[in-house]
DNA sequence: GTCTATAGCCTGATAGAC
DNA sequence: GTCTATCAGGCTATAGAC
């Protein structure tokens, strides 16, 4: 209760970091000045040194900030009742519309894969993925038992992500269409795929 | 046969891309100064002025060099004898080796998905990824026949790179095993996922 | 908690000698 | 074709008034 205000916990600080998270997803951490920042909140540059001992910490507060809700609602999606297929079905609809409606924290998460020192992976590793990957990777494992549960895991995420991180060059290859962006359309592709209806030459 | 050098074709700027290549690909255009290069290549920054106008000139002409090769070795791998089943196992497997061999090209690859222009991004499609792309959109196509083949394509590709994309963060995800790091395991992994033996509950 | 002013360094790029 | 020297401006971060 007591009115304490460690750096980042001021209600300045979190605007802070709301107007800095989507410079850094779209410039990349070298590519965003403290100025740039500062003009985004409107305040003067030496104000954001009273709020953030420095760049990187703003920038490590930020991804913090960004990440901190996603583990929980992309847990959530997961659930656990209903017949594998079904919690399949659910995660990939779930997860495919999240990552769609979050330009910003694609960018931070690919950036972060590029970028990111063992420190900050690890922190994010377990602070935001270990959990939903423990539930994926049980679904996954339930699934296939005789396949690698991690494997088959990474390819879930990879073949969902991999159809926005390609959203701007698809354009320009042969057979792009505005439906590639669809999440459901990427969803029931997904899902298709995983339930094994195409090698199988069955249908979708 | 003439001895022209218009910027770029003398041997120290031959030089200069390869040398300038591996710091863009770890730090990105941003996170390279003109004196970093200068000193990896041993002349003085001003020197790289005289092949190269100016910083983007020379990042250009280094990712052109750098995707210049990879269009007709990644097209190789799946020439267009043996059934579609044997094609597919071709070119996962010659795709995820030169992938796991090529670190740069893979960061590289990412960042110009996630900060190339529209200008650079149709370039980069039109002179290296349409015609690989064409012919695994093809094999998709063969293989399954009711699915959408450009999808099918992306998703080819995205289950590969994925796994090599996650390589730093895996390591702090349970179930993470150094075999998961190696192109056999992995290509193995991704052509029974696409041969359908995963959701069939049949084996590999 | 925010401001203006500024220190000290690094940046991309140029001038001109050799 | 490469050098040294330099410019003009941007960068992070700090000092000190309010």
């Amino acid at each position: 209760m007591a009115d304490k205000r460690p750096a980042g916990n001021s209600d300045t600080a979190q605007v802070i970091l709301n107007k800095s998270l989507p410079l850094f997803a779209r410039s990349g951490y070298a590519g965003v000045s403290m100025r740039d920042i500062a003009k985004a909140v409107g305040i003067s540059g030496a104000a954001l040194y009273h709020h953030y001992p420095d760049k990187q910490s703003l920038y490590v507060a930020a991804m913090a900030h960004a990440f901190a809700d996603k583990a929980s609602s992309i847990q959530s999606a997961l659930g656990n009742t209903g017949s594998p297929e079904q919690r399949l079905e659910r995660f990939v609809t779930s997860f495919t519309k999240q990552m769609a409606s979050d330009p910003d924290f694609r960018a931070l998460l690919h950036r972060e894969l590029l970028d990111g020192d063992e420190k900050r992976l690890k922190l994010l590793a377990e602070n935001v993925f270990i959990e939903p990957f423990k539930a994926i990777k049980q679904l996954a494992q339930e699934m296939a038992l005789d396949c690698d549960a991690h494997l088959l895991a990474i390819s879930m995420a990879g073949l969902i992500l991999f159809h926005f991180e390609t959203q701007a060059i698809r354009r320009y290859l042969p057979g792009g269409l505005k439906k590639h962006n669809d999440p459901k359309v990427i969803a029931q592709h997904v899902i298709s795929l995983l339930t094994g209806a195409i090698g199988s030459g069955s249908r979708q």
